[in-house]
DNA sequence: CGAGGAAAGATTGTTGAACAATCTTTGATT
DNA sequence: AATCAAAGATTGTTCAACAATCTTTCCTCG
């Protein structure tokens, strides 16, 4: 249980206007991170101490990050880190089936160049082996991709979808290399987009989602399997 | 100012279980129904004695609701029944042009009878001159397609976005009725539908949808031009 | 008479303590 | 060992207080 404290060691300072939301972005942070792992309940005693504000105020941290299915609230039981399983993933991957290749083939504000970029800087991270960078740059690439749609609320939903997508990763935490063989076909897409090919782009994007769906899940279900015995 | 008050008869009794919740449900409805006007400050003393609950408690169907978008927070100002602007209008149709024609395109759960049966009832409110219930059959419409695609997520967040349309009306008493001419619209996308033409309805629909968005940006023009005189 | 500005008043942001309701653990009993 | 009640801990909610900030009032001065 004192694990909960170690994990959050205070870094940046409280602003003082808005402390509720500097507590969610506090807590956002650290389970994004992993050091607050799915399934951890968060007492709201000993957070309020250990973040140095009061019961109400993490409360109101809570009710906003409650929204974000990133924290689970059972009531009067308290608050966890949401654990997702596989009918979450479904779900993650309905959005993004949806809005993705949306924003592909209709977005007002695509940007070719910057996707391009991104590809590169994922490439660059995965030939020097840094794969936490590469999956962050991934991460950016289908954030990018959800720019284009000219939409600020539907580029927070890909946001809160990502960061469910890194709490299903951090479950599991024997999960093989998932990201690296999406780069080149993250690249494939630019190509077809820099060719104008946005029809093809965003039927592609739909295979790639849906086979990166089905493995994540027969990924899940061994690991579900294997809890059990 | 006492207009708050008069505005809000609490009706339903206090659940005392999620006190927050319940008290977020009861601004949402006022707002949706229009007894609240955009615009309007909400005080939180005047409020929670008005509701029979804590400024604490009050304070969090306030962060709730702002999530939302159909609250206004201003720091140290208060909050304010959002009067949505023709940035915000444009952003609602950035939504919605992304995710209605993906559902109808590529929704796995599309429910053609479902929306038949929608567009019936719009006709008949039409026909019985029930603007009221006319309006709220297309919404529903709205609602049905995006939930062809199978995503609770995407579903809330059109939920959400058709809130911030009632706003908007709200907003401009001297609406003309832009939804009556939609009823036939909605009912030829139906035909495509079953037809099997799921692309044409898609594209269909973002026509509409653009035409629906000049036309509402227009009067807005006009009605805030008015203002200015 | 009007503009500027300080003081008073009201409102929001946050905290701490308190209490009821509910869940969890403990311990006694059978 | 299983059952159940009492004790303990945690959550849900309220209240009262105070600092920070905004708004209004009113006075002074040009």
């Amino acid at each position: 249980m004192n694990e909960l404290l170690r994990a959050l060691p205070l870094d940046e300072e409280a602003t003082h206007a808005h402390t509720g939301a500097w507590v969610a972005s506090v807590l956002r942070t650290r389970i994004a991170e992993g050091r607050l792992r799915p399934g951890s309940k968060l007492s709201e005693q000993s957070l309020a101490q250990a973040l140095g504000v009061s019961r109400n105020t993490l409360r109101e941290a809570f009710t906003v990050l409650g929204n974000e299915l990133i924290l689970t609230r059972i009531p009067n039981r308290g608050v966890f880190v949401a654990s997702p399983g596989m009918d979450d993933v479904r779900e993650i991957y309905a959005v993004r089936r949806m809005i993705e290749p949306a924003a592909l083939q209709w977005g007002p504000e695509l940007n070719v160049p910057g996707l391009e970029r991104i590809v590169k800087r994922a490439r660059a991270a995965l030939a020097s082996g840094k794969i936490e960078a590469m999956a962050d740059a991934n991460q950016r690439f289908h954030e990018e991709v959800v720019r284009a749609s000219g939409s600020a609320q539907l580029q927070e939903l890909m946001t809160r979808v990502l960061a469910q997508m890194r709490l299903v990763f951090h479950a599991m935490s024997d999960a093989p290399d998932f990201h690296s063989h999406y780069v080149e076909l993250n690249a494939s897409l630019v190509d077809l987009l820099r060719a104008g090919e946005r029809d093809q782009a965003a039927q592609a994007l739909r295979g790639y989602l849906d086979t990166a769906e089905t493995e994540l899940l027969a990924h899940l279900k061994d690991r579900m399997a294997a809890d059990g015995s």
